[in-house]
Parts: structure tokens; C-alpha cells; sequence
DNA sequence: AAAGTGAACAACCGCCGCAGC
DNA sequence: GGCTGCGGCGGTTGTTCACTT
């Protein structure tokens, strides 16, 4: 036996129904009229999506917009479960979101939002530093000469050295979720974003220069 | 001001799995 | 075990709105 009844949620009946519910039904029909000739399933979603008292309103945050893209890069295009890490907010409304900013986001910074790796073209077009670490880099063609500006690592603070755990996945570390940099061999630690990591430092996605927040999209690079 | 275009979001569609008979 | 209806889900389409030309 597979997925439990839905009668099974919190607060609702099962089996027949009672006297005393079919005078509520009746007397509910008989206030509210029949019906809004909508089948149960639109009114399902538009309760879900859209009526629903719990729901939050709004602009996705940062914060959010990271754990989307982590939850994506280990489930997939599996919205309702990322929704049900995200207290709030719908599966449709992550999915629309997914497609519209977050898809776009990921694209303009030559990562394939399906896979999470490094798009095929960017990859001939963008020389990549030889010292960055993670597998996928170690993909790219690191012969080629075009390159950008390489700033000198600065020694991390004890207290930066301390935020470098396994709980502070970067986003980089969530796009490719065979990335090899881990906290264990980090000496240095410079925090960048995954523009920033992967070349695109002037892309329009690149937040170096925009978001302050020791939260976004966050990698440090040995 | 009107038309065209693209982004954002809501809703619909079709498939699948499960419960109940 | 087979059939039917329903709920849940992901993909897709439709609609609205803002912006540009």
C-alpha cells in the first residue's frame, strides 16, 4: 500500500458520513449556493496556490533563492518537495519561479539549470583559472589563454575559517553536487559568488558589487 | 497614443498512483 | 485482480501587465 488516504491529514473525517455533516453540507449549499461550477481539482489549486491564509507574499528572498537552487540540485524538478521546505510558498509558485528568474539566473552564469554543471558552450568560450578546485573545473579546457583578472587570495578571518562547514553549502557547491572543495583543505578562503567563480564577473547576475549578505551565494575558493 | 514584445504569474492538462468497490 | 474515481504532481499554456519602440 502506497501513498497514505487523504482523509488520513489532520482534522478531517472519514467513512460514511454522518447526520449531522450532511446538515452542515446542506445548510452550507443552501447559504453558498451550489456551486461555482468548478470541478474539485481547480478549486483544490486555487485554494492551494492562491487562498491559502498561510501563504507568504512577495518577493522570493536571497536566502530562498539559494535554497531553491540547493533543493534543486538534489531533487530536481521535484516542486512539492522543495515547496515543503519552503513554508509559504506553493510548488506552483517555485516551479513559475524556477522557470522565470532563477533558470535565467543559472543560464547567464554558464550553468545548465537541469544539471547544474557547467553549460557546453560556456565552457569553450570562458577561460576558467587553473587554480580553481571543484571537479567540474577540472573538465574545462585550462589551456585556454583568455583569462580574467586573478586576485590574490586573502587569508580568512578565524571566524570566516569557522562559517566554512559542511552546513554552509555555497551555491557553487550545490550547482555541481560532485564538487570536491570542501572546508577540510581550504587554507585560504575568498568569498565570491558563482559568477564571480566561474569567469563571468561582469554578467548582470554577478551580486559582488550588489549584495553585501555573508548568506548569498557564497564560495570560497582555495 | 498605439502597437509590439517579453516577463511574470495563474490556471489548465494529462499522467500516475492510490483507495474503494 | 480489475475497474473507476479522485488527488497530487509536473509540464505547459493562457492571461495580464509593464516596458519599449
Amino acid at each position: 500500500m502506497g501513498r497514505p488516504p487523504c482523509c488520513e491529514k489532520a482534522h478531517t473525517n472519514k467513512g460514511a458520513w454522518t447526520k449531522e455533516e450532511d446538515q452542515r453540507l446542506i445548510s452550507y449549499i443552501k447559504t453558498n449556493g451550489e456551486g461555482l461550477l468548478r470541478c474539485g481539482k481547480s478549486c483544490r489549486l486555487r485554494w492551494i496556490n492562491y487562498l491559502r491564509p498561510d501563504l507568504k507574499r512577495g518577493n522570493f528572498t536571497e536566502e530562498e533563492d539559494e535554497l531553491i537552487i540547493k533543493l534543486h540540485g538534489f531533487l530536481g524538478n521535484k516542486w512539492s518537495l522543495i515547496a515543503g521546505k519552503l513554508p509559504g510558498r506553493t510548488d506552483n509558485e517555485i516551479k513559475n519561479y524556477w522557470n522565470t528568474h532563477i533558470k535565467r539566473k543559472l543560464i547567464s552564469c554558464g550553468i545548465d539549470p537541469q544539471t547544474h554543471r557547467p553549460l557546453v558552450g560556456e565552457k569553450q568560450q570562458i577561460g576558467i583559472r587553473a587554480n580553481g578546485l571543484t571537479t567540474y573545473d577540472n573538465e574545462l579546457n585550462l589551456d585556454l589563454s583568455i583569462s580574467l583578472p586573478y586576485v590574490q587570495p586573502q587569508p580568512a578571518s578565524p571566524s570566516i575559517q569557522a562559517k566554512i562547514t559542511s552546513s554552509t553549502l555555497s551555491m557553487a557547491a550545490a550547482a555541481t553536487t560532485t564538487t570536491t572543495t570542501t572546508s577540510s583543505t581550504t587554507t585560504y578562503a575568498q568569498s565570491v559568488c558563482l559568477c564571480c567563480h566561474i569567469g563571468l564577473q561582469t554578467s548582470e547576475a554577478c551580486k559582488c558589487n550588489v549584495i553585501q549578505s555573508q548568506s548569498v551565494l557564497r564560495y570560497y575558493a582555495t
